[in-house]
This record gives structure tokens, C-alpha cells and sequence, in this order.
DNA sequence: CAACAATATGACAACTGATTCACCTTTCCG
DNA sequence: CGGAAAGGTGAATCAGTTGTCATATTGTTG
């Protein structure tokens, strides 16, 4: 279906779209929809939400969605890209003050955890991006891992963790990450978000086993 | 939309569907219809998937499929549970002859692994499934995780791994493995299973940083 | 083998929801 | 001011889907 890469020209940050806003009243109307898209895909669901769903919550003719937007999946893809910049903004911001790796690691797990639970549309309107473009998930997670990549990276040269594959131990906890936000933030907060943390720090620092540090292979 | 919940009545194995097949011929059909829906759904997703794709690929009419299923929801949360027990099933055959939990994680990652590469359809069906109907998402992992949180207990008990809040554990390792097995199995195998494996074996027995032992609170 | 139950067929009615388009309104600027 | 560009409208179109049904075939049983 999507086969024809440059029949349906991919917009990018420099190609918004049909038509760009040339007002700040165009700006004002592409970011109203963009919102409403965020809400309506969060609580619908991408395939579920139709376009009327999304210009009626931005106030908007059905119409005008196509002044700013190519269609439906143009929008997820320009709404991911959004999201996940605010994100790592967010997560980026939290941990600048971390003294080592560890707190590092405590501080965005909390952070994340926190941000999950006040915007719970980020992770269905990421999740089901997955299977409407896997592109657009695969870009959101490769960008995620590779800041994460060069942190690990950097906490290995100071000796702050041992030696090992850190690209694998990068995906290994954004999937921790993701699950427990999933659980313990939007499905049920039945555990406070401080013994989560301090369960993950204890397996960073003293992993899972009794008898540890002996030689792993 | 599914506040009914008499209205749509929930097929469970003791009743599945509209009429259950009466006839070896008929269970043979069923069963037909049911592993085309896995092969469509796994590779068109369950959205672009139409029922006709499904019969087609079943070779039935589209009408045999309203014999055995009440529609594509229906079919989509008989295959989840299908295929749930298939992996538990599978899994717990892997990792019966550990001789400690650190032993069985590892056979149960590598299995999982393995598994994923050679079933695909398994991770798309179920992640997709979470959007259709959130309860068959949910029962699927607490049912996984109420199997894993008993081996973890057990392991507790004997000694072979630190007390901690195993329950956090548990989804914190489901997610390790979701993302490796999606990272690893099925977008690219450019990394041997063995060495994630070693890789998280060695985060289990020795934690992430180089001091481990001390205190955790 | 007759009569009945279970299966299977495939055309199609009914519906859903994305996108288009001819036309109207507002804003900008020489 | 006046005209052009940008923004906005919403009814109509159109493609694609689901689920139904009258009918045909296959299997079962007394």
C-alpha cells in the first residue's frame, strides 16, 4: 500500500504537509488540530478516532484538517516526532544534575514513570504507531537509544559501570522502563513510584542473585 | 462501546463462538480459519486485515467464518489465548532442567528469543490486541506474570536470589525480554543470542555498576 | 435410503469513515 | 481602499468492510 515512497511525499520538520501555515492564526489553527489529534488518538485510539473526532475537539471544519495535514497517518507520524522530542527534552532535563550513572538511572526511570502517568496518550499513540508505520516507531526508539547509547558509553569510560554490551543493556531497559510504566503508571498505581525505583536500583547495583561477582563466562 | 457486557457475549473455551463445531470436518475448518487469521493478522496487522483476506487464505467462503466465529474481535481474542498458552507451554518445556533461577532466565530468554524469531505473528497479534480489547492484553501478561512472580518466590525462598519486591521484577523482566526479543529476533539479527543472553545474565549476577554489594536503602 | 442436521457458499445490503471541492470569510499589504 | 492570498467550511463522494441470507452440499442416523 505504501510502496510508492514518493507518491506520498513523507513530510519532515522542513516539510510540513500540504501547506505550511503562512499566519500565526494558520500556526495557531495546525497546532489546535495537532492537540486535538494527541487527545483524541489517546483516548480512541488511532483507528477508532476519526478525522471528525479530531476537528470537532479542535473546533475546526473537517475541512481544514487537510490545509494542514496529508491525512490521518501523516498526522501520527508529525505527533509522535512531537511527542517524542518532548520527552527527551523532558527526561534530558531531569537528569542534568545526576552525580553518576546510578542516580542517573533512578532519576529517568521516576521521571519517566511521573510523565507517563500525566500524559498516558504517549504511550498508546507510540504503541499503535508501531503497526500504521513501523518506521515512525522504530525512528522514535533508535533516536531514544541512541542518546541513551552514549550515555552508557560515557558512564563505562569513568568506570562508573562495568564493561559490556551497552547497546544491548540499552534495550534492555527501555523495555523495563516501558513495561513498568505501563503497569504501575497507567494501568494501576498500586505500587508507590519510589519502591519501583528503588527495586531497579538494587538490581543495577547488586543485581538479582545472592552470591554475585563471580566471573561471568 | 463494550459496556454490554451480556450484549456481546464473551466466547471463552467452554464456548467459543456461535455454534462450536460438531463434526470433525467442522473442527478441522475452524482450526483452518483460526491459524489463517494468525498468518493474516500477523503479517497485514489485524486492522488491514479483512475478514475476505482471512477466508481467502483459509480457503472457505467469507460466510464459513460467521459458522465458527461471532467476527473479527472474536477470532482475534481466541487467537491471543491460543497463543498464549502455546508460548507459556513452550517456555516452561525450556527451562525445567535449570538447576538454579539464574539458569532458568537464561534458558527462558534464549527460548523466548528463539520462539519470537520463528513465530512473529506472536508479538504483532498481541501488541495489536491491546488496542482492540484491552482485558485480552492484560490477562495474557498477568497470567504470564503470575507463573514467573511464583518462580521467583520460589527462588527467593531458597536463597538464590536477594529478597526484593518480586512483583516489580517480574514486569521489569517481561519487558527486557518484549524489547530484546523485538530489537533482536525480528527487527535484525545482528547480534547473537547467546551474547544478549550472556549480557543479561551478567546484569542479573552482578548488577550494572562496578561496586556492587552495598547497601540498597 | 430418506430425512434431518451440520457445513459451506458467495453475492450483496448496509454502513463507515476518509478525502475532495466549490465556495465563503478573514487577513495582509501596496 | 481593493484585490490577492491564506484560511476555513461542510455536504457530497467514494472506496472498502462487515455481517447476512437464501441456497447448495455434505454427513449422520434410524
Amino acid at each position: 500500500m505504501n510502496t510508492a515512497v514518493n507518491a506520498k511525499q513523507n513530510a519532515t520538520a522542513a516539510n510540513p504537509g500540504p501547506g505550511a501555515p503562512k499566519t500565526a492564526r494558520g500556526a495557531r489553527t495546525r497546532a489546535r488540530i495537532l492537540k486535538a489529534a494527541e487527545d483524541t488518538f489517546g483516548t480512541l485510539g488511532y483507528h477508532r478516532a476519526g478525522i471528525s473526532d479530531i476537528t470537532r475537539a479542535a473546533g475546526v471544519a473537517q475541512g481544514t484538517f487537510y490545509t494542514y495535514f496529508a491525512g490521518k497517518e501523516e498526522i501520527l507520524r508529525e505527533l509522535v516526532r512531537d511527542m517524542g522530542h518532548q520527552v527527551r527534552a523532558h527526561l534530558a532535563a531531569e537528569i542534568v544534575d545526576a552525580r553518576d550513572r546510578l542516580e542517573a538511572e533512578e532519576k529517568g526511570l521516576r521521571a519517566f514513570l511521573q510523565y507517563l502517568f500525566e500524559n498516558p496518550a504517549l504511550y498508546r499513540v507510540l504503541q499503535e504507531a508501531q503497526f500504521v508505520d513501523e518506521s515512525i516507531y522504530r525512528d522514535y526508539y533508535e533516536a531514544f537509544g541512541k542518546g541513551y547509547l552514549r550515555m552508557l558509553a560515557n558512564a563505562t569510560r569513568k568506570g562508573e559501570i562495568r564493561a559490556g554490551n551497552n547497546e544491548v543493556r540499552v534495550w534492555a531497559l527501555m523495555g523495563m522502563s516501558n513495561f513498568l510504566g505501563l503497569r504501575y503508571a497507567l494501568w494501576e498505581r498500586d505500587v508507590p513510584f519510589d519502591e519501583i525505583v528503588d527495586t531497579i536500583a538494587d538490581l543495577f547495583r547488586n543485581g538479582l542473585t545472592l552470591d554475585g561477582k563471580e566471573k561471568s563466562s
